[in-house]
DNA sequence: CTCCATCGTTGGAGCGCTCCAACAGGCGCG
DNA sequence: CGCGCCTGTTGGAGCGCTCCAACGATGGAG
């Protein structure tokens, strides 16, 4: 039933037929049991709601697909005990390798697992050389945004970060060093955030506090932006008139119209297809030397963004 | 290790102080083969972009939690090739159980997978008394998005439908019996789509060859109103002075001030929960009556909807 | 002191497979 | 005709657990 060679075609033929008039399915477990392996893999998703890690998906699923293997997907409940929990399940399962996206675990934890499993990393950096990791280069999606927005005729130029996201932390040293390299060290300012609308919502409400209104905002991602630009226009103000707003993740809330929001895209699906090639690497070929791939993001340029107010 | 009261508390403490110390882990294939049930759940979801099914797993993974049941997710690809094929891999890992959320699978193979294990399927109606389903009441829900328009003084209210997806059909046969419901029987007109934001961009284009625009439209989803939307005011057509409209599922993305959407709104946790609670019953007190179970929808009053133009 | 119930512990069968050694049979070759 | 080789087939051990019968120790009742 599993192809092998070694059986003569008649009686394969007998067999399958067999199968089918009992309705046999053969035993997930029995077979892992005995041949020590299960072509399954496991990812932990960061969580379901934000249709950028469903992107991800897509890649992991389509090479997992090409290798021949199972996915079993898994969310931590947007906490890291839930992570835990999740992880725990795929390690009892005997998962032949992890992906993790996005994950809120300590990387101490994360290193813990890859002593037992094949583990890669996608969209957060990680530095062990028992895990491969597949992240955006963000250093250069923050470079893209300050730049565009100085080319505009910015200065004041603010960001409202993603807090302990995946990727956040480097995507808010992407945005100093951007400010920095157009010596705009001293307008440097980063609301604290997270990934979602109503983080946007506070962010406004506090840079409506400032003495003065900074005339670009740089949002941790397209979540962000949008809450953002909710409160702000409820407020008055407009964009990009007043205010130009710049997203992150290019999610399709960004290209409707009604948003048309200019964005960073990252190249989600070739991620999570890179993901798992490294994996079957690891998991076939017994690789051992760590791979930290990066991939380059594009600025995609909408109606959010314009010159600042005279 | 599995908390037997047969076990006296120092031996107890003995094995887990060596387990820890050996690293060891449970090997959930091994358990499961011997014990004939893996206490887990397999939960198959119609697709990972829509944060609709997001959030019913919300609800599913809570009342997983609260039974002490893992749950592990899988997609279809939005292909029922691809359903079959994950459906299958949870057979074959023999899960306890299967929740099915809004399938693409034809009846009969859903009810064939029954025969073998318990499952609920949830928002999609299901006639069949092997398994349980959990529905919204799409009846309800038409009635109210049709109730308001003619409310607000609509007659020509056209509905934009899903397609083949979930719901989808009876939310459209809501519809034309809520327009004879008031004597609007000549007025009925359904433009085909499905669950997409392209969909609405299509059916937008539809709408405008028409001679005569309906004053509103029922969109069988909020991703469809938003692509309509899109569409209609790329053509300098305003919303709702113009033209109303009305979404359906009261995601994220209606609640954005910039969308402002006049939707529909169905409990979705509340649904997932109860989808548990009811595959609890088959799996634990061999429950075999059926469960059809039905949720109504509320109407949630945004700005996407106003009186007819004068 | 014996008997029996209770509480823990131990050992072995068996879950449904894979893997591999052993074997059967057919064929070509010397 | 015997030998070795190749192609298939068969049988049995073992994967890491659970489940349960059997067993030992302890203590209270008669």
């Amino acid at each position: 039933m599993r192809g092998s060679p070694k059986v003569s075609e008649e009686r394969r033929a007998r067999v399958l037929e067999a199968a089918a008039r009992l309705s046999y399915r053969p035993n997930a477990m029995a077979r892992g049991l005995a041949s020590r392996h299960t072509r399954t893999v496991g990812v932990l998703l960061n969580e379901l709601h934000n249709p950028f890690y469903a992107e991800i998906m897509d890649g992991i699923e389509e090479g997992a697909a090409e290798h021949g293997y199972r996915v079993l997907i898994g969310t931590g409940g947007r906490r890291p005990p839930g992570e835990r929990a999740t992880l725990e399940t795929f390690l009892e399962l005997r998962t032949d390798g992890l992906v993790l996206v996005g994950p809120r675990l300590p990387t101490q934890a994360i290193v813990a697992v890859a002593e037992t499993t094949p583990v890669v990393v996608v969209a957060r950096s990680i530095r062990s050389s028992l895990v491969d990791s597949i992240t955006n280069d963000e250093h250069v999606g923050a470079r893209l945004v300050v730049g565009h927005l100085v080319d505009l005729g910015h200065r004041l130029i603010a960001h409202v970060d993603g807090g302990s996201g995946a990727g956040a932390r480097a995507r808010r040293a992407g945005y100093q060093q951007a400010m920095r390299e157009h010596g705009l060290g001293r307008y440097v300012h980063v609301v604290p955030g997270d990934y979602t609308d109503s983080a946007g919502v506070r962010a406004a409400v506090r840079l409506l506090e400032l003495p003065r209104l900074p005339t670009a905002v740089f949002a941790a991602n397209d979540f962000v932006a949008a809450g953002l630009i909710d409160r702000l226009e409820e407020e008055g103000i407009r964009v990009p008139a007043d205010v130009s707003v710049v997203g992150y993740d290019n999610t399709y809330l960004a290209a409707l119209r009604h948003m048309s929001l200019t964005t960073i895209n990252q190249p989600r699906p070739d991620m999570g297809r890179r993901a798992f090639e490294v994996l079957v690497e690891r998991m076939e070929s017994g690789r051992v030397v760590p791979v930290h791939a990066r991939v380059t993001p594009s600025l995609v340029v909408r109606g959010s963004t314009g010159p600042p107010p005279a």
